[in-house]
DNA sequence: GAATGGATGTCATACACCTGTCATATAAAT
DNA sequence: ATTTATATGACAGGTGTATGACATCCATTC
């Protein structure tokens, strides 16, 4: 989850003065001073976007945006363009590469923060709508809501994402490790023990329409989700 | 199913471009460097479509999307206007004269791809009910009016768009971004929070009808709008 | 041109609800 | 009976929302 960003222009003080912004926003940032560390950083890891100068030395901005955008291993990755004001006028309203969105210096630390969060949130792929169902138990994703016949479950958030995943992966059991990674995502340092009590409220919800058994404990392994017995 | 496509620019080059673009799309396009063009050009035939330069010498954008919107032939044409940013007050104006969208250079031709799709959709779709109605309370396009019944509720502007949005996407959640992105429309950067006081506002101008509990908050997801419970 | 009033975005604070953890009870293996 | 693993209730801090207040910006009016 920790969103990787490239900066790329040639003024070190610009790019150091991106870098702390990024990272007061909670994003990693590494940084590039012309084309071809550009090239090199992205060939060593694929960033999750770019920041990209358009006047540079040597390749410009917008060469190497032409550039990313040809090859298949880079098309997708989101770029931004930073420009001065006065180069909007004719040049760059003719030439387009192709980038995700354009952002005239000087600009506010916010409004960069703010087009970087829709951008980011654009090239994400939508989650396909679905209802899921068991027996006269729904869920469904579009709604975001949880309903036995017409009757509607109040479920929490981690509650929903539980069963969400238990009714997606149903038939076979998953560790309490496994579900602290699958449900609550890496890198969470939480109890395993937890993970019993989250099952035990969701449990708690499911008891009045007997669908708390779906959830079945599998002695010193962990538990699944299943239909039968 | 040939979908023709007007381009009124004063500057050859960026006619250019936005033909190539157009044509990369699947669309047919056309080209007028000035207002005469552009009407010799509609009378030979309507376009489906007509990107229109803000900035123009002689008869500017406005003054051409105006006469179109006064003539009953042309009146139904959409209309994306091409405006530079920095002319901020002006865009107001320009989606006065009835623009149907504007786009503001510099931009991304996947995004004005995509502004022209959305516009064209709006312009084909069956159009959308003028009066929505939920139980006893109705929005009406229109007339750009909220009613209970007989009473008359005061809603501001974003307030009107919000319900307008909610009332015709029932039944599913929408995160605050998404908000963001569909009511105020992208390239609008606020913060997420404010989301959460237009909904207040909201709520309490339904309060008086039992009709804010139709707008219900899914604990860190966002808001639904849904007519059970 | 100053003044008034509405609309809107942002904050600070109050509040409600989650959530992770622990202690203890209960059930299952050995 | 003893050990081991899970179920359950309680609780304190944390997180996400609701709400009122405020500053700004515009448009209108005097």
């Amino acid at each position: 989850m920790n969103i990787d960003i490239l900066v790329v222009d040639d003024e070190p003080a610009i790019r150091q003065m991106l870098g702390f912004a990024l990272e007061g926003a909670g994003y990693t940032f590494r940084e590039a001073g012309n084309a071809e560390e550009t090239f090199v950083e992205i060939n060593n890891a694929t960033p999750d976007l770019i920041l990209l100068d358009w006047m540079m030395p040597g390749m410009s901005g917008v060469d190497v945006a032409r550039k990313l955008r040809r090859d298949t291993e880079t098309r997708q990755i989101p770029i931004i363009m930073l420009t001065a004001r006065g180069e909007e006028d004719d040049k760059i309203k003719g030439l387009d590469c192709g980038v995700d969105d354009y952002v005239t210096k000087p600009f506010s630390t916010r409004e960069l923060m703010a087009r970087i969060k829709a951008v980011l949130r654009r090239s994400e792929d939508p989650l396909e709508p679905a209802t899921l169902t068991v027996d006269t138990l729904r869920l469904d994703t579009e709604s975001h809501r949880v309903l036995v016949g017409e009757k509607n479950l109040e479920l929490s958030p981690t509650e929903f994402k539980l069963l969400q995943f238990f009714i997606s992966h149903p038939e076979r059991v998953y560790s309490r490790a496994q579900l602290l990674d699958l449900v609550w995502g890496d890198n969470v340092y939480i109890e395993e023990r937890t993970v019993d009590v989250h099952i035990r409220r969701l449990r708690k919800i499911l008891a009045p329409y007997d669908y708390d058994k779906l959830i079945q404990t599998v002695r010193s392994v962990g538990y699944r989700f299943s239909v039968h017995e």
